[in-house]
DNA sequence: CAGAACCTAATCGCATACGATTGACTTGTG
DNA sequence: CACAAGTCAATCGTATGCGATTAGGTTCTG
C-alpha cells in the first residue's frame, strides 16, 4: 500500500497545507494558527479558563500555558488567577485583543476562496472530518 | 462564526486524532508517526535521497535531517553520502529496517477499523483531502 | 578556466504538541 | 477537623514543522 493511498497522509498533508495557507493572513494579525484558535475561543467567550480552552480545542496545559503566555506578551490577552478558585487561571481579552476580532473577520471567507470550496462542500467535508475525529477518539479505549 | 463551524479546526483536530490513534500501533514498532511516514517511503524505494523523501512528504531538510538521524540511532536506516554527487545523502534500510516492514503491514487495516470507515468511504475522503491540499498549495502564489 | 548561480543537507531559532510529573489548591470522607 | 483524593496550571523532556541561513559541492557561462 503506497503512501498516497493512505488517509493519514492526506489528512496530515491537508492540515499542514491549511496552516500554511492561513499563515499569510494571520501574519497581518501577528498571530500563529494555534494562537488564532485560542483567540476565537476568547472572542466567543471572554474570560474562559485554561482548562475550558483546552477542552474546546483538545489541547492540554503543556501546550496552552506557553502559547497563552506568548499571547500575553503580544498584549492581546491578560491572565488572571480566579479569586473563587485559586487553581484556575482565566484568560481575558485586552482592548487590543478585542479590536483584533474585526481585523480577523474576513479570514474564514478568504480561506474558503483559497480552498475553492463552496460553503456546502466545506460543510460536508467538515462534518465528515468531525465524525472521523469522534470515531478516532473513541477508539482509544 | 464559531470555531466548530470552521473547516480548519476540523482538519487540525482530525489530523491530531489520527496521529494519536496511530501512536499505540506504532509504539510496537518504536516509531513515531512521521518516522513511520519516512519508513513507508523507504520501503517503497530503498536508498531514496533526503530531498526526494522531502518532495514525497512535503517536508524539508530542517525536519527530515534530525528525524532521519533518530531513525539511524534506532538502527533502522543508514545514511550514506552519494558518490556521484557529494551533496546528496541517500537513506538505506538496515536489515532491522527491512524486517520492520512485515510488522507494519497490518497498520493500515487496523486504522480503517479504528476509523470505522469502509474502504470506499476512506478513498472518497482521501480524494477530497488531496484535492483540497493541491488547491491550498497553489493558492500560495 | 574562473566565478556566478544553483543545489543539497545541515543548522539555528521559534512555536506547537503531548506524555509525565509537580506544586498549589479544593473537595470529599471519616 | 485532618487527610486522602482529585483538580488545575505549570514545568520538563522529546519530537515535529518551518523560515532563514550556512557550508559544501555542482553546473552553467562568459
Amino acid at each position: 500500500m503506497s503512501i498516497d493511498d493512505q488517509l493519514c497522509f492526506a489528512l496530515h498533508a491537508a492540515s499542514r497545507a491549511m496552516t500554511a495557507a492561513y499563515a499569510p493572513l494571520l501574519a497581518e494579525l501577528d498571530l500563529t494558527y494555534p494562537q488564532y484558535a485560542v483567540m476565537l475561543v476568547l472572542w466567543e467567550c471572554d474570560g474562559t479558563s485554561v482548562s475550558t480552552i483546552g477542552e474546546r480545542l483538545h489541547l492540554d496545559s503543556a501546550t496552552l500555558t506557553p502559547l497563552i503566555k506568548r499571547l500575553e506578551v503580544r498584549g492581546v490577552v491578560e491572565r488572571r488567577r480566579s479569586t473563587e478558585d485559586e487553581r484556575v487561571v482565566n484568560i481575558f481579552l485586552t482592548t487590543a485583543g478585542k479590536r483584533l476580532e474585526r481585523k480577523a473577520a474576513d479570514i474564514p471567507r478568504c480561506m474558503l476562496d483559497k480552498a475553492k470550496l463552496s460553503l456546502a462542500d466545506m460543510r460536508a467535508l467538515r462534518t465528515q472530518l468531525q465524525a472521523l475525529t469522534v470515531q478516532l477518539r473513541s477508539a482509544d479505549s
